[in-house]
DNA sequence: CGGATTGAGTTCAATGACGCAACTGAGTAG
DNA sequence: CTACTCAGTTGCGTCATTGAACTCAATCCG
């Protein structure tokens, strides 16, 4: 059977899934960032099979996630290189190391730090509310349905209940 | 071949992958967070096969992202939650969540809003430097070494990369 | 009292994805 | 002329995922 597809979900969270939710392409992405490009640079970091690799890439691209350029011909040799869509997605990776550090790190410590260099401060990425700056948690968040909504595989539950949420103070 | 393991890299990043790195986990974490809580709400919702959530459930709850509780005897009935760890995994979803939301949304709009219950905005969750307050970026951000760095399948080149970044001006 | 329904899974066959290693092919270095 | 690098492709075996059917205990419905 073929795995199941997120694309049509009606949900922000599996659409995005389904364009870099599988085990390896948060791992490519990271190597991108961190300034790796080439084919075989990706092999021998990450450890990843060679076709593997291959069909990863081809569907980043197609996704607009990463870009293949030539940085040379005669040999053809390629540079694989976040776009747009693909840097945008790097707080989001960040924000999920910072997890993966709190609850998973190493014995021997944080493998990466971060530093901000707008500010030149070593930090903890951090998940904040755009309308007042603070930190977002579990606790303080709710969800309310958007324009999109609907009942279908994905949000089949979730949906309904959101259009029928608990008493929501004025919202702003 | 068994799908190669991250736990044993010395990155946050893929630790964290190898918890809740899989195709459903983060679906199910949002959907518990969104207030789903049984087993057949979340075959229903997700669509996802049985026998496959039994399986992220356990290893979900050998993880301790989810927890099961019985909350009724005979017959038995169990709620699934989220654990501390779990619901400190939320903010990060949410920042996937509105990637998503940016790059992969629905043409009817987006299918959920969230709201920030202590100053009662709709927000967008944003990743931001816990030093200055303000939005990173893929531009802003620089890695080093962390004490726990090792060049090793996951991180073989970029630790060592990290170990002669690029010059650095002086850290705070 | 008997049948249908609910909740929470388990079992099964088929198929696709993944992992490893070996191979190709163009060009360059020694 | 041989070895090496880069960027993949090919082949093969194993594992994971899927959908559907099945189990089992208990309660609801008439």
């Amino acid at each position: 059977m073929e795995r199941t597809s997120f694309a049509h979900m009606r949900c922000s969270l599996a659409r995005g899934l389904e364009l870099i939710g599988d085990w390896w392409s948060p791992l490519i992405i990271r190597d991108l960032f961190l300034g790796l490009s080439r084919f075989d640079e990706l092999v021998e970091d990450l450890g990843i099979s060679r076709n593997l690799l291959t069909r990863r890439l081809k569907s980043l691209a197609a996704n607009g996630i990463v870009e293949r350029t030539a940085y040379q011909q005669k040999p053809a040799r390629y540079a694989y290189r976040l776009t747009e869509a693909g840097r945008d997605l790097v707080p989001a990776i960040l924000a999920l190391t910072a997890w993966g550090d709190r609850w998973a790190r190493p014995r021997e410590g944080s493998p990466i730090l971060f530093v901000h260099t707008t500010c030149g401060h070593r930090f903890e990425p951090r998940v904040t509310c755009s309308a007042c700056t603070e930190p977002v948690t579990a606790e303080t968040v709710t969800a309310i349905a958007g324009p999109g909504g609907a009942a279908r595989p994905g949000t089949k539950l979730v949906a309904r209940r959101l259009h029928s949420p608990a008493p929501v103070a004025a919202i702003k």
